[in-house]
DNA sequence: GACGCTGCGTGACTAAATCACAGACCTGCG
DNA sequence: CGCAGGTCTGTGATTTAGTCACGCAGCGTC
């Protein structure tokens, strides 16, 4: 019954039959709708989880009320934030949503172990992980310290819309996308608007000047 | 030849004594003076390391020139941002530098391939130091994404400050701990002294009235 | 004491965050 | 339809942070 999911992870099709095999049997298939919890402060999962479809937005939430984007996780890449969670001494404040319908396996922490102990292939792709997440992080800290908002706006409009310019945002998602407020977003796009980059209207961005927009991401 | 450094990491001890027989043979001893730069951009290191002895500053320079400390690593703890380096798909640009003279083993690749794939207990081990990590960078993230520097100057103070509550950093130290700039540190530094909650000489700060100070650092 | 290096002080300015609103748009409902 | 109550956006005023451009002070060396 279940679907051969293997594949869609390079890393994983290059276990021995038996292994795959073996993660075959243990994965538990699930299917979750767009805007639901995974993981959150004081909820911990379980379980090892792998995205076969769809993406899961993780970001933190502050005493304050305002919240930063911090990572997505999508198709074909595992979600070790689960299970950091649980090994981490200090408790933390990051929340993991989907975004969209996702389709995913749970690997229970048991077989995670076994398969972590049989295959030096499969630690490969765990750790890489955990070194791609980081590197995430870093960069995060990199953009939130350090360059102007500007041009990390300018970035995010192009990094998120889709293929016509199009995206459909508030300017309070995309204050939280960069861990601002949203009068600052929204001044700015005002700003992009008067010099003829881009369109707004309520809950949509039109970008009509990419070139623009990406000299001003690419400064500096 | 080699001490005996098993024990100082009590989630080592707990190995059983053919696992521990296989570390102490296969680690290298390392001493580093203080300074070193151990790890940078461009120069990956191929060890999994253990400190046993001193801290390692680690840090994220930008572009601009401006840097962040991110977090240390101390005795009984390991450094996997080594080993994250040589995994992650994009480069990063975080280095690591001895504070203090440092001894520590070096654990080379394959062993530590051989010892993730013996012991259930070294994976523990392992992975508990990656999410510590990660809880680091997300404190990080926290702090300079939403919290006012003042706070998290006096917060910065009261943590290395020694006993007596001196602390020998110029306003430029200070400022790479949490990421701004040096200006910025002077103006608070000399308001909390107008305020009598400390002193100020080149090079040294000693703080006279630690609880005003803790009051700031936990506001909101 | 002169020189030079590093650390610190400061004013002027720009950028960002916060606060406090007002108005605009949108949906549902009497 | 009209209007009530959301959500979303615009804007001014103020505070806080970061940048730029200096000058000067402390300290070691020759």
């Amino acid at each position: 019954m279940s679907i051969d999911w293997i594949p869609q992870f390079p890393e994983l099709a290059r276990l021995t039959p038996a292994e795959q095999q073996m993660l075959a049997e243990r994965a538990q298939l699930v299917a979750l709708p767009a805007q639901t919890t995974i993981f959150a402060p004081g909820q911990p999962a379980q379980s090892f989880m792998l995205v076969l479809e769809g993406t899961v937005r993780v970001q933190q939430v502050s005493a304050g009320g305002r919240e930063i984007v911090l990572y997505r996780v999508s198709d074909g890449e595992s979600c070790i934030m689960t299970t950091a969670c649980l090994l981490s001494q200090d408790s933390y404040n990051a929340e993991g949503i989907t975004e969209t319908p996702v389709q995913a396996v749970a690997l229970p922490r048991t077989a995670f172990d076994e398969i972590m102990a049989r295959s030096a292939e499969f630690r490969r792709f765990v750790f890489s992980d955990y070194a791609n997440r980081i590197t995430d992080l870093l960069h995060v800290v990199e953009e939130v310290a350090f360059e102007r908002i500007d041009k990390r706006l300018a970035q995010k409009l192009l990094e998120r819309a889709d293929a016509e310019g199009r995206l459909s945002a508030t300017h309070q998602d995309l204050a939280v996308e960069l861990g601002t407020a949203r009068e600052v977003v929204s001044r700015h796009l005002k700003e992009f608007q008067r010099r003829g980059w881009l369109d707004l209207t309520r809950g949509l961005v039109r970008l009509s000047d990419r070139s623009a927009l990406r000299e001003l991401a690419a400064l500096n």
